[in-house]
DNA sequence: CCATTAATAGGCG
DNA sequence: CGCCTATTAATGG
């Protein structure tokens, strides 16, 4: 059975929260919404609220002047998305849309901020938060615009190497949404990470990528 | 097995 | 580079 409190849980800026207090946060959300692959959990019209990923990983994106889709962000399991609408960021253009079978957890946008007011320490956790990510989602475009395909890919992985203090990354996406999320083609991807291998900088097995010593 | 989806190859603009 | 299509590999029932 879903423990709303445990799904509240893995968010980062209510972790530490005590049991009181994350009762309160249980009472103003809804819990559990399933979403399967593929489907939409955010439209661009709708204000979802604050929404919390309890399982598994959706893509946050918005169409450009020629309708093309560009991914800004992949949430993951406690990742959250929407405090932007709390700071009143216009987010009419924002889609978020399931990469495999999600579940969500949503707090509404007015019972939130009410809830803020009571709790000025949350408030502060999640602006340091939101400031975060603005950050990376900033530094993610800027890479976009700045390296090639081949770079972005060895950018990317070279990042994933040092999260993970490993050389050998096992990728968490499929290809062709990693593809997405760094702005290139699958078809494209899939030729770069070629190249790659060919150049003797990583190994490619499958979803599993070694990165070679030399090289990094 | 068959059906579906993901990944790759090749051609082309 | 991306887009399109064909082929192959990987999954799932």
């Amino acid at each position: 059975m879903h423990d709303p409190e445990k799904c509240l849980s893995k968010v980062e800026i209510f972790k530490t929260l005590p049991h009181e207090i994350k009762e309160k946060l249980v009472a103003t959300s809804k819990h559990q919404q399933h979403y399967r692959a593929g489907s939409i959990i955010k439209s661009a019209t709708e204000d979802g609220g604050l929404i919390v990923i309890d399982q598994g990983k959706a893509k946050v994106f918005s169409l450009d002047e020629d309708g093309n889709e560009v991914v800004l962000n992949i949430l993951k399991m406690g990742e959250i998305e929407g405090e932007g609408e709390l700071f009143g960021e216009n987010k009419t253009n924002t889609w978020i849309e399931a990469l495999e079978d999600t579940a969500v957890c949503s707090i509404d946008k007015n019972k939130f901020q009410k809830f803020l007011e009571d709790n000025p320490a949350v408030t502060l956790k999640l602006l340091n938060n939101f400031g975060e990510k603005i950050v990376q989602v900033q530094r993610h475009e800027m890479l976009k615009s700045a390296f090639n395909a081949k770079e972005r890919i060895w950018e990317y992985l070279k990042d994933q190497s040092i999260e993970t203090g490993s050389k050998i990354i096992t990728l968490s996406l499929k290809k062709k949404d990693l593809a997405a999320y760094l702005g290139i083609s699958a078809e494209t991807f899939s030729r770069q990470l070629k190249i790659l291998e060919k150049e003797g900088r990583l190994k490619v097995k499958g979803r599993k990528i070694e990165l070679k010593e030399k090289s990094v």
